[in-house]
RNA sequence: GUCCGGGUGGCGGAAUUGGCAGACGCGCUAGCUUGAGGUGCUAGUGCCCGCAAGGGCUUAGGGGUUCAAGUCCCCUUUCGGACACCA
């Protein structure tokens, strides 16, 4: 037998043109009247063309795009490109032109790509966010958040790479290390833009049980510990000669009386002055150096010795009057709490290690029940009742706490507390390729921002300005941009030569597309209630903290100024895993790149979106090498053939159609809905191929090609292969005589009679273990159920001069007989 | 070290949430088909014993709850991820 060959080339250069006429996924006509969802996907970074991971990500983000499509919604999807960053500017450097030329190359090939990937995005709502007409609104931004106090400079050891020659945020220094070139990250003080996030830190933190159940769990618990909140206690300690005391933080007020020393970070001020006429001043300025000079690995390191300097200074534990050791160490942070800590040896694990180490005295004051920290070595950290703590004795740790507060406040020696892991956000960049900072230094106003009505302050031309990093930002040397006069007093200024770090053009750009072609504002409060939020954000995992958690910020102050009616902009969250081969991410160097664009050659566009989808559970990491593009094609061919099979006429009543093949077809459409709305969407395909199977046999030795439920199978088989196979799916259609685009064709309504089945088939169990089955009907009642069980000639049989002690029946799945045996 | 997830055939993975474990696919085996190797179709495929009918075992390991456990509880083990001196 010839079959007819499914081209799949030939299919996808047919139909991109028509497309492009159709122009099916354009969004927010005037006169459209389906309810809005907003499906986005993160937006790509430029460099290169899109490789197998943006493939994953946007098949899964258009599955789910298409599907509100189908089921009759106004779906805006669209698409930009996060186009300022380091690579742009590097490439730059080494082929030493303008970073434009090539961040708006590299776009133009993704655009292109994207295009014959057949993603369902709204072309008319690009933008990059290099364009002035973008960053503009960024700098209006930056100048709303100054104007609150929420965009400020300040002077601070910052992350340093000194082969970058740049600043680097928290998140960019990976295990010491900068993530981008493995030097060693150093400090540098500097002074620099900051955002306040940290003001907004209980309410990023209490505004996620809005997210509960909607963002994956694991995203929250990373937010969670990223802010790291806790609570516990500020205390008071008199120094002796001096006259404000020194507050220290402690989440475990309860174990006051075992302060037996206290440690004040080294490389805070307050160690600084308590080490001027100490007598010890030059051991300590040598232990500062020597921390100073230790790298962020050496910090990094487990089992890092405890090292340190007594300060010759005295503390008096406000609870019992205890004169206390008070030393300086590097184990202490400056920049969290008050850069000062009670030591309580016995429990907590730190303090004993240095206790050890500087031969400290060690009290215990909380019976754990464990051994003696003085001997083991190891602080008892859990649950237990005080004892050595005055009044405290015989509490547990929840009352002891209540208690040691009440009284600390009633004698001004305490107050409760918290604090924060989340420090404020570093913004500004010592690079060329990022949004100017819209910000004019005088001699005698200060800091002025740039006028509204300047805006964009553009970027000066690349032009003549060497981009390599040297510590200064590269526009420092445009001394035409630089120097302005002042806006305020008009006397000589100069612009801040700082841009933004990219962070901040991505923490927003969600809200730009609804207006991407508002010139007036970045954007509309119309469009914000039209679209807003995202119904559903597709990314990666590797976003779960930095840009996210940014985004929830940036939505709280815009909600705070009155501009947005919501405070979190992504409903539902979706990350996708990554795609690997062999095991381990792609590289060229590790030699087991696999090009997307070879793929798409050998097996084309939609088998291979088909085998990204169907590899297994969104979330999880698809390993290429796990998968066959060759069985997607063979799958894609089989459903296309079947189009070819059809007879009927177009428009011929289903209701007359063979019905087991109609419930087949409902039960199909029913159950890849289910599993699309949860996300399985390997699941939901596996229902096609299900009832691909089931019309093949149909049509070859069943009803026949002529019946009415052959067509009405086929054509739902297109409608659901339209989320992941829009080729395949496009061309079934026009074969079953429709006109394009299948895309919209719209979701069948599942007929709820069809999804009864005829019978089902029961088990029927004596202890637990199967030992028949009969077909009853779906409707049957315990009763009847169990009667018939009973009656069974292999049952009876088994139950021979036994004793029954109960009967089980779920109607109408199953019959547990318990016997005696 | 702390906090999160996971462990189901040769492989990727299903399991309507406590009710037939292994859907769907890959791979493999046999046969047919196609003018001789990326075609199509049919049948088979968790493991063990058996020619067979049939029987036994099985969701990392162990224990528990239940008429019934991949699913719930406890312990052990192992892999992965995040954070990392945060008082």
């Amino acid at each position: 037998m010839i079959h007819e060959a499914y081209d799949f080339a030939y299919v996808q250069e047919k139909w991109l043109p028509i497309w492009d006429a159709l122009q099916p996924f354009k969004s927010g006509r005037t006169d459209d009247v389906r309810p809005k969802k907003y499906v986005l996907d993160m937006f790509p970074y430029p460099s290169g063309d899109l490789h197998m991971g943006h493939a994953e990500a946007y098949a899964l983000g258009d599955v789910i795009a298409r599907y509100w499509i189908q089921k009759g919604f106004n779906v805006m999807h669209p698409i930009g490109w996060d186009a300022f960053g380091l690579p742009a500017e590097n490439a730059a450097i080494k082929r030493n032109e303008d970073p434009k030329i090539w961040t708006y190359e590299n776009i133009a090939v993704q655009k292109a790509s994207m295009r014959r990937f057949a993603c369902s995005f709204d072309w008319d709502r690009v933008f990059n966010t290099c364009d002035p007409e973008y960053y503009k609104w960024n700098q209006w931004l930056f100048l709303q958040l100054h104007e609150r106090g929420l965009a400020y400079r300040k002077d601070s050891a910052v992350n340093w790479c000194p082969s970058c020659q740049t600043v680097l945020a928290n998140e960019q220094v990976v295990a010491g290390l900068c993530e981008r070139c493995d030097t060693a990250v150093t400090k540098k003080k500097l002074n620099q833009w900051y955002f306040k996030i940290t003001d907004y830190a209980d309410r990023l933190l209490d505004d996620m049980v809005q997210l509960e159940g909607k963002w994956p769990e694991k995203v929250l618990m990373m937010q969670r510990n990223w802010i790291g909140r806790s609570t516990g206690a500020n205390v008071s300690f008199h120094i002796e000669d001096r006259v404000e005391p020194i507050t220290v933080y402690t989440t475990r007020p309860d174990t006051l009386y075992g302060a037996t020393f206290m440690v004040v970070a080294a490389d805070s001020e307050l160690a600084a002055e308590l080490a001027v006429g100490s007598g010890v001043e030059a051991e300590f300025l040598t232990y500062l150096e020597k921390i100073k000079a230790d790298s962020d690995i050496d910090r990094l390191a487990t089992d890092r010795p405890k090292t340190g300097v007594f300060l010759n200074r005295f503390a008096i534990n406000p609870v019992n009057g205890a004169r206390v050791q008070i030393w300086a160490s590097d184990y202490v942070l400056a920049h969290y709490g008050t850069g000062a800590i009670m030591a309580v040896p016995a429990h907590d694990q730190r303090d004993l290690d240095f206790a050890r180490a500087m031969n400290l005295p060690v009290t215990v004051v909380v019976d754990t029940g464990e051994e003696d920290p003085n001997s083991t070595g190891v602080a008892t950290v859990g649950e237990g009742v005080s004892i050595n703590s005055g009044s405290l004795n015989g509490l547990n740790r929840s009352d002891a706490i209540t208690a040691i507060n009440l009284q600390l406040e009633s004698e001004g020696k305490g107050v409760p507390a918290r604090n924060y892991r989340l420090r404020d956000w570093l913004v500004s960049r010592q690079r060329y390729w990022g949004t100017p900072i819209p910000i004019i230094h005088c001699q005698s106003c200060g800091e002025v921002p740039v006028p509204l009505d300047q805006l964009p302050l553009r970027l000066p031309s690349a032009e003549g300005l060497d981009l390599k990093p040297k510590g200064v930002s590269p526009l420092g040397a445009a001394t035409q941009w630089l120097n302005v006069d002042c806006p305020r007093c008009g006397a000589a200024a100069k612009r801040d030569t700082d841009t933004m770090d990219t962070f901040v053009d991505s923490s927003w750009y969600y809200l730009r597309y609804p207006s991407s072609t508002n010139h007036n504002e970045p954007f509309s409060k119309q469009d914000m209630q039209t679209w807003l939020p995202v119904d559903q954000y597709v990314g990666g995992v590797t976003h779960a903290i930095l840009h996210l958690l940014y985004s929830r910020f940036f939505t709280k102050v815009l909600n705070d100024m009155g501009m947005l009616e919501f405070n979190e902009p992504f409903t539902r969250l979706l990350n996708q895993g990554m795609v690997v081969m062999d095991g381990s991410a792609m590289s060229k160097s590790r030699g087991n790149l696999v090009r997307l664009s070879d793929e798409l050659e050998h097996h084309g566009v939609d088998a291979i979106r088909l085998s990204m989808v169907f590899a297994g559970p969104p979330e999880d990491d698809v390993d290429w090498s796990d998968v066959s593009p060759s069985g997607s094609v063979k799958f894609l061919s089989r459903a296309w053939r079947l189009s070819g099979d059809v007879t009927s006429d177009i428009g011929i009543d289903f209701a007359d159609g063979d019905v087991p093949l109609r419930k087949a077809t409902h039960r199909a459409l029913h159950d890849a809905d289910f599993a699309v709305e949860s996300f399985r969407f390997n699941v939901a395909i596996a229902r096609v191929m299900e009832l691909v199977n089931v019309t093949r046999k149909a049509i070859d030795t069943g009803c026949g090609p002529a019946d009415a439920a052959v067509r009405e199978a086929v054509e739902a088989i297109a409608i659901m292969l339209s989320l992941v196979a829009p080729f395949t799916a496009e061309e079934m259609w026009e074969r079953l005589g429709h006109k394009p685009g299948v895309a919209l064709a719209g979701w069948p309504i599942v007929n709820e009679k069809l999804l009864v089945a005829d019978a089902v088939t029961a088990v029927v169990q004596i202890n637990g273990k199967i030992k028949d089955r009969l077909e009853v009907s779906p409707t049957i009642t315990d009763a009847e159920l169990e009667a018939n069980a009973l009656s069974l000639p292999s049952i009876i049989e088994a139950l021979v001069g036994v004793k029954i002690i109960k009967v089980v029946t779920r109607a109408p799945k199953i019959v547990n007989i318990v016997i005696n045996s």
